[in-house]
DNA sequence: TCCGGATATTAGACAAAGTCCAGATTGCCG
DNA sequence: CGGCAATCTGGACTTTGTCTAATATCCGGA
């Protein structure tokens, strides 16, 4: 896939696909993840967006990235038992976890097959699989 | 399988072929997780075991949860950003997971396949794949 | 049985992630 | 400019989990 400079003028325009006001603060944590391209959690991208000079509140970092969520502009990854983990990239994809250092990184759902799930309890519907592949180094 | 009943005197010997010391906060531990066969949070046992009267203590609960962790008596399970479940399954198996009422049941490893994962970054081996299916009440 | 060391448990202080709220700011429209 | 909705904020608060130093329990040997 072509991949675009994701710079903060884009965000604007990328933030109103997305019905969301586009605000200073909106803009900068959605460059944060956005040029990024990286799992960040909330605690980074406060770092990140805080680096020159404090200028987001970490109330705001936490309502924005849950209303990006709620949106469908990032996803969520659970697989770090601390951390909430905000994953730019909401194409169909899976996960590689190395757990002793925390990297996490994307594995293309693609190539991937998933067969034999159960059917689905009556009047449920799915919101999502995902698939976690924890590795470690060899001892 | 055949299932057997969990009392309180089996987990002793259940905890001695762990490598365990069975004692009673142990076993009282132990028992609340293999007597129900369900996926508990550390809180939900600390209100299990302390039912009729106060007698484990919280830095005991977690404690030896993660005692029985490293042991591989129970599993870990990752499914809800706030808290971790512990599975006294620890055969190899998915998990359908209810993000409305966080009910957690198990799926059988046995019938699904998963085909066409990635090959392994050198020098890492594979520590668990967990496959998580999201589902939720239709709207 | 008594002793001593190793193992296990404890209360409570602490830390980190995340939520909540009431007040201040901002942006926009008339 | 004045009013109003939307947004942002500091800081108090909650929850989950960790740590520590003191105590209690267990067990093998004299
Ligand atoms: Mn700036
Ligand atoms: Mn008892
Ligand atoms: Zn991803
Ligand atoms: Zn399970």
């Amino acid at each position: 896939m072509m991949r675009m400079h994701y710079t903060r003028d884009n965000m604007a325009g990328l933030l109103r696909s997305h019905d969301i006001n586009p605000t200073h603060q909106r803009i900068e944590i959605a460059h944060a993840l956005f040029s990024r391209q990286e799992h960040l959690s909330a605690d980074q991208v406060m770092a990140i967006v805080n680096t020159r000079h404090s200028e987001t509140s970490k109330a705001t970092v936490y309502n924005t990235l849950k209303l990006f969520l709620e949106k469908g502009l990032v996803r969520e990854v659970i697989v770090d038992p601390s951390k909430v983990f905000f994953d730019p990239n909401t194409s169909p994809h899976h996960h590689l976890y190395e757990v002793d250092t925390g990297k996490l990184s994307d594995i293309d759902a693609e190539q991937v097959q998933i067969s034999g799930l159960p059917l689905l309890p009556a009047g449920m519907v799915t919101e999502g699989i995902d698939l976690i592949v924890r590795v470690r180094r060899k001892a």
